[in-house]
DNA sequence: TGAGTTATTGAAAATCATTTTCACTAGGGG
DNA sequence: CCCCTAGTGAAAATGATTTTCAATAACTCA
C-alpha cells in the first residue's frame, strides 16, 4: 500500500478507482491543473470518472494534505502535489512549471513583527509567488 | 480634487458618481466587503448604482492600486481601501476587521533565497494572513 | 454655456466554476 | 460471498462574475 493510500485509510476513507485515477495524475504533473484537466487526463486510467467526483476527491485530498490547491490568476484554483509538511507554491506564469518551498522559517520573523505591531494573533497565511522558471527566462533572453 | 479622482483623471477615465460612491463606502471600511455589500452600502449615496457597475468599478480601481483584492475563505474575493505602495492585508477571522502591513523588506530575504535554490525569478507575491484581532481575542478570553 | 463625442452605465442574459440532489454502484469488513 | 454504506455519476441548482447592447452622462471644444 503507497503513502497515500495509507493516508486514506488512516482517515477511515475508500481506496477507490476514481481517487487512484486523480492521485495517479497528480503525481505526474509539475503544473497546476484544474479539475477538469484532471478529469481528461484521469478519465484515460479510469474511464467513467465525473467531474463532481474529480471536486469530490480534490477536497478531500487537500483536505488530508496529500495535495495543494493555488490560486490561479483567472480566479480558478489549481491543484498540485503536495510536498510533505508546510510548503508554499512558486509557479512559472509562462509554462505553468511549479515548484514548492518551504518558508516558514522566514515567514515566522515577519509573523512576529506584524502581531507585535497589530497586536493581531495570526494563524493561517495564504502566500505563493509567481514569476519566470529557468527554462522560461532562457527562451525569453534567446528568442 | 482628491488624490484618487487625480489617479482616475492621469488613468484618462472619468470621474462618476457610480465610482465616488463605490470609493465613499470603501474608504470608510476596515474589513473587506464583497461587491453586492458595497452595492447596497453605495444606493445610500447613489442609489441606481449597478451590481456590474460595481464589478467593473472595483476592476478599474484595483488596477490602479486605490483599493485591494483580498482573497475570502468562501472563494469569493473582498475589497479593502489600498495604502499607497505594497502592502497586504491582515484579516481578523471573527470580525472581519483588517489592516495592511509592508512587509516588503522581511519577504526580499525568502524570495532570494527561493530563486537561489530554484532558478526561477520571482516577479509577483500572493500574501495574505488571517488570524483574531486583539478585540477577538478578549472576547474569547472573557467569553 | 451648449452641442457633440464617447466613456460609462444598467438590466437582462450568458457564462463558468462549483455544489447539491438522489438513485445507483462498488469497496471491504464480516 | 454477502451486506452495508461510503462513494459515484448525471442532471439540475447555485452563485459569482462577465458579456451584450441600447440608453445616459462626463468631459471637450467651440
Amino acid at each position: 500500500m503507497t503513502e497515500w493510500e495509507q493516508c486514506l485509510v488512516d482517515a477511515e476513507c475508500r481506496i477507490t478507482s476514481s481517487r487512484r485515477a486523480v492521485m495517479e495524475v497528480l503525481k505526474t504533473t509539475s503544473e497546476p491543473l484544474s479539475p477538469l484537466e484532471i478529469q481528461e487526463r484521469a478519465r484515460v486510467i479510469h474511464s467513467p470518472l465525473g467531474l463532481v467526483t474529480v471536486y469530490r476527491t480534490l477536497d478531500l485530498l487537500t483536505e488530508l494534505g496529500l495535495v495543494r490547491r493555488v490560486h490561479r490568476n483567472n480566479g480558478c484554483h489549481g491543484y498540485l502535489p503536495a510536498t510533505a509538511g508546510h510548503y508554499h507554491a512558486l509557479i512559472c506564469r509562462d509554462c505553468g512549471r511549479s515548484v514548492e518551498f518551504p518558508g516558514e522559517n522566514d515567514l515566522q520573523a515577519l509573523i512576529a513583527e506584524v502581531e507585535a505591531q497589530t497586536g493581531y494573533r495570526v494563524e493561517e497565511h495564504l502566500l505563493q509567488l509567481s514569476g519566470l522558471c529557468s527554462g522560461c527566462q532562457d527562451v525569453r533572453r534567446d528568442g
